[in-house]
RNA sequence: UGGGCGGUCGACUAAUGGUAGGUCAAGUGCCUUUGGAGCACUUUGUCCAGGUUCGAAUCCUGGCCGCCCAGCCA
């Protein structure tokens, strides 16, 4: 039962939905709308392919139509069962469903060769001698035609025994490819007289050594969506000038035509979207692996704390063009805290911690203080945190000398403690070699338990911390964007990209504090840090030690403006 | 310099001959037991030159600029 197409008016459009729109009205595919994702298992999926996944997958739904998902395996010899595994976890992590549409380019290789056949009798292919330089000198130039082939105008009988021997292997790797004939003066290179079939002797993921000849992309994929009745193929704008092929072919063959339509990659600034490049960072272990949480992969931005949902929604707030650009990185990330903000619990943890002394406080007394789990969703209830006389802040939450608009502890100054007292400083303690202060203390004021001032009076600041004698201690892991540069492929000639390597891209701390409510935190666990950021358990945690990684940071307008005051007293 | 495809606020994206709008970023104020979140407000744009039209981001012509293509990769 076809479900009535019921595009969203709502909904902000992008060219590609305007044609399906069309394509609807005009009853162009019986009203069908069927969509396909199409990886080559040659590495893990990112965040561009998310892209793709999104547009693919959410196009057909709202259509009410279907989504295939499809691994173009034609080249054996960059593909593995490690890479199909792993895109089959991330799209469904990302939140998407093909139901029993599991399909393989490889599941097609008896059509496709059953197809060159076809093509041969049909004089439309032919098997060339011609090694792979020789190849390149008869394609010409950009500016100038090629030369056809001496081979070009075998007998039907010759190339069909010629096409059989090389599937039989009886010819070395390079030696011979049957190629289409159609045109080598066309302008467009694509067409002239494209390789169909190369011999390859290498052992296919799926289909072993069943074959010794494998089928290039355009002889490939325009049929597989062809055979999958794909009605909307989208794929990316590198692939315009092979969409002439994908027709001519599906229109020499006389099958279902698929129609293509191409799409802006994604390019994010700070990041790397090349498979190539980033196997390059992993095999090169600029990264400890494909799911470094630096990587933009969908399992580092998984490990790194990401959710699914935000990667959708920005994918959704970017749409599809046909225009090269590049989103800020800003963008993602805003639509990650937008998710975190509503779901992740808060807790408090101390990452570069400095001992406070409460003088006032009595020695070995503890409360337990009950603490709001998120501000955001009353429903996520409170919790006890316990408190004593020493505790733990952030070293960034003290200065001896405060410079300008800073509100937080200092020799005079009050301050809130989330969910405590009220407590001001007295005096510091410092280390007699580096002159650093190691110790501050203060005093209490037990009339503003849990933060209220019975008197009314006001605090500039709350500041988080951590009682001393039960924090629980923890790694925890800082990123900073991979790539120094905004485009990390902006590097001097001569040199590469790795050149824009961040330095500072992974720094991490071994003594964080924490509060003892994290003790039962479990790998994946999402968790906003007060005043810091998100941050979420690592599997690297053992029993003995937890590790965290920084998702991405709180908006901190506190160093916006001293960033700015900075810069003016410069 | 062959062919293909593009150029709308700083970034991304709408407007499909009829008020150039949204999101992000930036800024200002309000609010705040996170310098978070939220709320309100503000700044900034149709690549250029002609033409058609009552009316052009949109159609036409000519420029300019950018991206892609010379794998037996996808």
């Amino acid at each position: 039962m076809a479900a009535a197409a019921t595009p969203q008016a709502d909904r902000p459009s992008n060219f590609i939905r305007d044609i399906i729109l069309e394509d609807l009205k005009a009853n162009k595919f019986a009203g069908r709308v069927h969509t396909r994702f199409p990886p080559e298992p040659n590495g893990y999926l990112h965040i561009g392919h998310a892209k793709s996944i999104c547009l693919n997958f959410g196009l057909a739904a709202e259509f009410g139509g279907k989504t295939n998902l499809r691994f173009d395996d034609t080249n054996p010899e960059k593909e593995e069962q490690e890479y199909v595994d792993s895109i089959i976890t991330d799209v469904r992590w990302l939140g998407f469903d093909w139901e029993d549409r599991l399909f393989y380019a490889s599941d097609y290789f008896d059509q496709l060769h059953q197809w060159a056949v076809q093509l041969i009798n049909a004089g439309k292919a032919y098997v060339c001698d011609l090694s792979a330089e020789e190849v390149r000198q008869y394609r010409g130039t950009l500016n100038e035609p090629g030369k056809e082939s001496p081979y070009r105008n075998r007998s039907v009988e010759d190339n069909l025994e010629l096409f059989a021997k090389m599937r039989a292997g009886k010819f070395p790797d390079g030696s011979r490819t049957l190629r289409a004939k159609i045109d080598m003066a066309s302008p467009n290179l694509n067409m002239r007289d494209p390789v169909m079939y190369r011999i390859l002797h290498a052992e296919h993921h799926r289909t072993g050594d069943k074959w010794c000849i494998y089928p290039m992309y355009d002889f490939a994929h325009g049929q597989s969506d062809s055979i999958e009745k794909v009605t909307h193929s989208i794929c990316t704008l590198e692939f315009e000038d092979h969409r002439p092929l994908y027709n001519w072919f599906i229109q020499q063959l006389g099958i279902f035509p698929s129609q293509q339509i191409e799409f802006d990659r994604l390019n994010i600034t700070y990041t790397l979207l090349s498979k190539r490049k980033l196997l390059q960072l992993v095999r090169d272990g600029h990264v400890r692996g494909w799911d470094d949480p630096r990587m933009p992969t969908l399992s580092g931005l998984r490990r790194r704390g990401y959710t699914p949902e935000a990667i959708r929604n920005f994918c959704a707030a970017i749409g599809a063009s046909k225009t090269n650009g590049t989103i800020e990185l800003a963008m993602l990330e805003h639509f990650l805290r937008e998710d975190l903000n509503q779901r992740a619990p808060r807790v408090m943890a101390v990452l570069r911690p400095l001992r406070v002394v409460i003088d006032n406080y009595p020695e070995g007394q503890v409360e337990e203080l009950e603490a709001l789990n998120n501000p955001e969703d009353p429903s996520a209830g409170t919790r006890k945190v316990p408190f004593s006389r020493e505790l733990y802040i952030e070293q960034d939450d003290f200065r001896e000398t405060p410079p300008k608009k800073f509100f937080r502890l200092f020799p005079g100054q009050e301050v809130r403690l989330r969910a405590g007292y009220f407590i001001k400083c007295t005096s510091v303690v410092k280390d007699e070699k580096t002159d650093e202060v190691v110790e501050v203390h203060c005093t209490y004021d037990p009339a503003t338990r849990s933060g209220n001032a019975p008197d009314g009076r006001k605090v500039k600041a709350t500041i988080h911390w951590v009682s001393a004698r039960h924090a629980i201690e923890a790694e925890v892991r800082l990123y900073e964007s991979l790539f120094s540069k905004e485009d990390p492929n902006d590097v001097p000639e001569s040199q590469e990209f790795t050149a824009n390597l961040n330095p500072n891209s992974l720094e991490t701390l071994t003594a964080a504090k924490l509060e003892p409510s994290l003790a039962s935190a479990k790998p994946g666990d999402r968790y906003q840090f007060e005043r810091l950021g998100y941050f979420c358990v690592d599997p690297d945690s053992t029993s003995e030690k937890l590790v965290f990684n920084r998702t991405v940071q709180l908006r901190d307008t506190w160093a916006k403006i001293e960033k700015r005051e900075k810069g003016k007293s410069l």
